[in-house]
DNA sequence: GAACAGCACGA
DNA sequence: TCGTGC
DNA sequence: GTTC
């Protein structure tokens, strides 16, 4: 793909708004196919060195949202710091190198700083105040020299820069969209129409009438000749010269930028300023920039051969791996060290439950994702099976006769209508249902067992049908064999009918013949419990009770201990022996969580409100000396036990609430259900907002509890690696009861004790118990099956999740590897054949070095294109984490001089692809021409040999949102959730665009989409939800 | 027993 | 519509 | 799995 597209891809575009009739699914086609377009031109990308400067703390080990240490960013704890502006210094010598400050500088700039004149009411922030809360370390130097070609003309540049902006008009923009909401009247949400955009509303309160915005159309540039003469331009010539920070700030006076001037701020503000609440009245509190004191580490400027140093910096980043993988990243486990055998203490008398059954083993992502469709069970079963059927239809290839097990089954029944007689027909009258495991692929073995059953007189299912069913016989997993029936969960299996292993009918087979006709029906049974499929199953199907308890219970235990052993892959064995499995859970690694807030967060001296009952204040003498040396002598025969954790909690929120000046005071009422209550008026009940509180990242030691935690955590990916969404929500319960255990400042010692933790129940209060007893789950059944594994490897693709993880299994794919020769007739969409190439760099997090430098290139770039564009990184980034797993790009633009930021992501995209720092596209802007669109793709260091892929999003809004979407992309997710809980539960709805008052119905579904009431700020909206202000730094939860 | 956030993009 | 991801 |  040396000649990239990309003219043809946005000419593509520009004749969509030109032609608005097209249909969409035309114009969606022609999208397709020109989406291979983008890959660059990878000749370009040569003769580069790049240097990134490292701080010594860098040390990364991260525990959730591991931070930079507080002084960096202690002022981002400050809530009305006004800005630090360090200017951005961009410079175009005669030697036309580009010196580039911290990217804050940038944004200094591309905020309208010096918009003065603010005609359009609230819509630009103040002087001196800045969007974004940019943490600390400004330090990372970068040096990018050419190697060649180091000569570049001021014209090259110009043509280059300007070339775009100042191109002539070719074409005028689009047909505007409808209306504008600028009254904040209705705001529909995207919705999909077969025609129209998915973007229906209209967002910006500015005109950028058809006849003006220079950056609406894309001129001259849609000719592969303009276009390309301009990118190689960029990308073979440019020196941009990153200088260490002191240097840089040489020439910050003296900036200019494409001939405007730039509001340079000055830079020493102190750091007192900095901390200074805001004073203008209509100054965005969100829009603050807390600064933090810039890190003056020694940036490295080399420029021409990379020395040593560079490269062992580059060493450095290439080989950079966090301590906090990105979620879905697996560890796959034999080898993995940090596992620690638990003992499975196969006597013990304990009740085992259903979740008893999990698979330890990797674990795909932990964040718990969005709830699986399914409305009710019903017609989520309908779907399941009609797909199933789908499926059927469209596989089976290769090998002498390819059939999925349906087809086989339908073959065979259709072929025996008179079959050939010779042994007993000891399954005469059964209808049986058969599941090798592969719903794609009928195995040999498959066929084999198949063919046995119907030649012994059963009748063979091809689909499950649960009312003729009587017995399901499968050889693989739960997970699968509920996929093979098309079901979600055992439950929905009718109680009469036993799920059971090949081994039943093998039993049959052989000693079938031998008994007594009237014996037969009992002998099944029996049979059936001892070779039950699934232990949580072993009675299904048992009509007359003279099983006794006992025979049943054994045949659990039974059951249970084959499921944990080896519950293989395929059918390959009809006498599934139990083998020992070497029990492992790995251990989530010692979370050592070096908080960087703790002197913020020191408790307040005097604890009041305590309840002022004995029992509160009793404990509390207890407590504090728990809190002193968080150990608690309190033995398990302390009868006030079970007040201490809400007493503690009180304590805890108090500390929170003291924790910055700024804190608005949260009353009463402000303790409210995080649970359900989609009414407006649910009031007081025990459980706070988890947006409410911050979370205490007390210091040190945090939670004496990982230990609890590794196990928990080992539990919730287990369940967020299953098929099925009630394991979604259970490995969602799991990270909420984790999370309140994080919380929890000393350990636990009774189940009373335990189970008063929001989020932790029955169950997990009983898991925990034993766990502090046994120093372990003894209810954990390792299964580290073979499908876990495939499927949580295959879950570490981006692109994948667990439905097609579990598909790609069931065709019999088991490595990466199998999947790249598509084994099985696996086929990859687009985005997961990406995933599969880059896999190891996308489940990579990032030094927060290295998104900050690219995105300073990228920054630069963007402003090359509008200098007044905001744009900035949020997400964890902004959040002050250290090491970010993708780098989320916000870009708006104020509207105050009529002009809006449309049409400029496109173009950035191009320009981003061209400078190669785009590398490949995942998800492009359903219309890119809109003000809103979203980008996702993958970057990296460009002209950084072995720079890995990294993942980047880019989020366009209008700039009347752009407090809701900051909002939303600063996150984290469970912040945002929790928010948006509550937000329903006051009767609005909170999106990425703002908060918007709706009716909704009684189960809490919208009516319409409901009247915009805060979108501008993130203050805003978080007063009107009567959450406190919280700093990005401040919004982590989970 | 229902809810556990709400939405964008690809197929 | 479903799956996936933010 | 947990909450209301
Ligand atoms: O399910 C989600 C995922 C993300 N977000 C928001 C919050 C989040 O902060 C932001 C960016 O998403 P991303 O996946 O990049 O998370 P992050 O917080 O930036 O963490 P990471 O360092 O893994 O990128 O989008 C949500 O609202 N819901
Ligand atoms: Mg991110």
């Amino acid at each position: 793909m040396a000649d990239f597209d990309y003219a043809a891809y946005y000419q593509e575009f520009d004749s969509r708004m030109a032609a608005p009739d097209e249909p969409m699914d035309e114009f969606l086609k022609r999208k397709a196919e020109h989406r291979q377009s983008f890959t660059k031109d990878p000749s370009l990308a040569e003769g580069w060195s790049f240097v990134s400067s490292y701080t010594t703390h860098e040390a990364i080990h991260a525990v959730n949202d591991s931070k930079v240490p507080s002084e960096k960013l202690s002022a981002m704890d400050s809530l009305g710091s006004s800005l630090d502006p360090e200017e951005i210094s961009v410079r175009k010598s005669p030697e036309l190198s580009l010196s580039v400050l911290p990217p804050r500088n940038v944004a200094d700039q591309s905020i309208p700083v010096q918009a003065p004149d603010n005609q359009l009411g609230g819509n630009t922030p103040p002087p001196g105040s800045s969007f974004v809360d940019h943490s600390a370390q400004e330090h990372a130097a970068v040096t990018i020299s050419p190697q060649r070609s180091p000569s570049f003309t001021r014209d090259e540049i110009e043509s280059f820069t300007l070339g775009i902006i100042d191109a002539p008009l070719s074409k005028k923009s689009g047909k505007r969209k409808t209306t504008d909401d600028a009254d904040g009247a209705m705001a529909l949400p995207r919705k999909r129409h077969a025609h129209n955009t998915r973007n229906p509303q209209n967002q910006d309160t500015v005109d950028t009438s058809a006849t003006r915005s220079p950056i609406s159309s894309f001129p001259d540039i849609k000719g592969k000749r303009g276009q390309k003469e301009d990118l190689m331009l960029v990308t073979k010539e440019p020196q941009l010269q990153f200088l260490p920070l002191d240097e840089a700030k040489l020439t910050r006076a003296t900036t200019k930028h494409k001939g405007r001037r730039i509001a340079a701020q000055h830079s020493m503000k102190s750091e007192k300023d900095k901390l200074e609440p805001p004073t203008s009245p209509i100054e965005d509190p969100s829009l603050v920039l807390p600064d933090a004191s810039p890190k003056k580490s020694k940036a490295l400027a080399v420029v021409g051969q990379p020395s040593e140093l560079q490269m062992e910096l580059q060493e450095r980043i290439s080989k950079h791996t966090s301590s906090k993988p990105r979620d879905k990243v697996l560890k796959l486990g034999k080898g993995d060290s940090s596992s620690k055998p638990l003992r499975t203490d196969a006597n013990s008398s304990i009740a085992i439950d259903e979740s008893d059954i999990i698979h330890v083993s990797s674990s795909p992502s932990s964040r718990a994702t969005s709830p699986e469709r399914a409305k009710a069970g019903s017609s989520k079963r309908v779907i399941q099976s009609t797909k199933s059927h789908r499926q059927v239809k469209g596989k089976g290839k290769e090998k002498p006769k390819p059939m999925t097990p349906a087809e086989f089954a339908r073959s065979l029944t259709i072929a025996n209508t008179n079959p050939k007689e010779s042994k007993k027909r000891v399954l005469e009258g059964l209808s049986i249902f058969y599941s090798g495991g592969d719903m794609n692929y009928a195995s040999k073995v498959t066929r084999k067992k198949m063919e046995l059953v119907v030649s012994s007189g059963g009748n063979l299912m091809a689909t499950f049908d649960p009312v003729t069913t009587t017995h399901i016989v499968t050889d693989t997993s739960q997970e699968l064999t509920l996929r093979a029936l098309g079901l979600k969960r055992l439950k929905q299996i009718p109680e009469n009918i036993p799920t059971v292993t090949w081994k039943w009918v093998a039993v049959i087979l052989s000693h079938g013949a031998q008994w007594p006709e009237e014996e037969i029906e009992g002998k099944r049974e029996k049979l059936a419990i001892q070779h039950a499929a699934f232990p949580d199953r072993v009675d299904a199907g048992i009509k007359t009770q003279k099983i006794t308890s006992m025979e049943t219970l054994q045949a659990r235990k039974k059951a249970r201990l084959q499921n944990a052993a080896n519950r293989s892959t395929n059918n390959d064995d009809n006498l599934p022996g139990p083998s020992a499995h070497p029990g492992s859970t790995s251990s989530a690694g010692n979370v050592e969580s070096s908080r960087p807030f703790g002197p913020l967060l020191s408790p307040p001296t005097s604890p009041a409100n305590l309840p002022k009952t004995t029992a509160a204040t009793s404990s509390k003498v207890t407590l504090d000396a728990q809190l002193d040396d968080h150990r608690s002598e309190g033995s398990s025969q302390d009868p006030l036990a079970e007040y201490y954790p809400a007493v503690r909690a009180q304590l805890e929120r108090k500390e929170s609430g003291w924790s910055t000046s700024a804190e608005l005071d949260v009353d009463e009422s402000d303790i409210e259900s995080e649970q359900g209550a989609p009414r407006a008026s649910r009031s007081l009940q025990r459980q706070g907002w988890a947006c409410d509180n911050k979370e205490s990242t007390r210091t040190k030691s945090c939670p004496n509890q990982d230990i609890i935690d590794k196990v928990l955590t080992e539990l919730m990916k287990l369940h967020e690696a299953k098929v099925g969404q009630e394991d979604h929500w259970r490995a969602f319960s799991y990270r909420k009861a984790i999370g309140a255990l994080k919380q929890y400042p000393s350990r636990i010692q009774s189940f009373t004790e335990a189970k008063g933790l929001t989020g932790v129940g029955e169950k997990t209060a009983r898991k925990i118990m034993e766990i502090l007893q046994t120093g372990g789950l003894r209810r954990i059944k390792y299964e580290d099956t073979a499908e876990v594994k495939a499927a949580s490897l295959f879950r570490g693709i981006y692109g994948v999740g667990k439905t097609v993880a579990y598909q790609w299994y069931a065709a019999g794919c088991r490595t990466l590897d199998d999947l790249r020769e598509g084994k099985g007739g696996v086929k990859l969409s687009h985005v997961q054949k990406i995933g599969l190439q880059f896999y190891n760099d996308i489940n990579d997090r990032m030094p927060r070095e290295e998104a900050k430098a690219i995105f300073e290139l990228i920054k630069l770039i963007a402003l090359e294109l509008d200098s007044k564009l905001f744009i900035e990184i949020m997400g964890s980034y902004r959040r002050g984490s250290k090491d970010c797993g993708d780098i989320d790009v916000l870009i708006t633009r104020p509207t105050d001089d009529g002009h809006t930021h449309k049409g400029v992501l496109p173009k950035l995209l191009r320009d981003l692809h061209a400078a190669g720092i785009l590398t490949e596209d995942l998800a492009l802007p359903e219309d890119p021409h809109d003000l809103e669109s979203t980008y996702r793709g993958l970057c990296h260091l460009p002209h950084v040999p072995g720079s890995k892929r990294r993942r980047i999003d880019f989020l366009s809004v209008p700039w009347k949102y752009r407090g809701g979407a900051l909002l939303y992309y600063t996150g984290n997710d469970f912040f945002n959730r929790s928010m948006r809980l509550k937000a329903k539960s006051m009767g609005y709805s909170l999106n990425q665009r703002g908060l918007y008052k709706v009716c909704r119905d009684s189960r809490g579904e919208k009516f319409d989409d409901g009247l915009l009431v805060a979108s501008e700020t993130e203050r805003e909206i978080f007063d009107i939800l009567n959450v406190p202000w919280q700093t990005p730094s401040e919004r982590i939860r989970g």
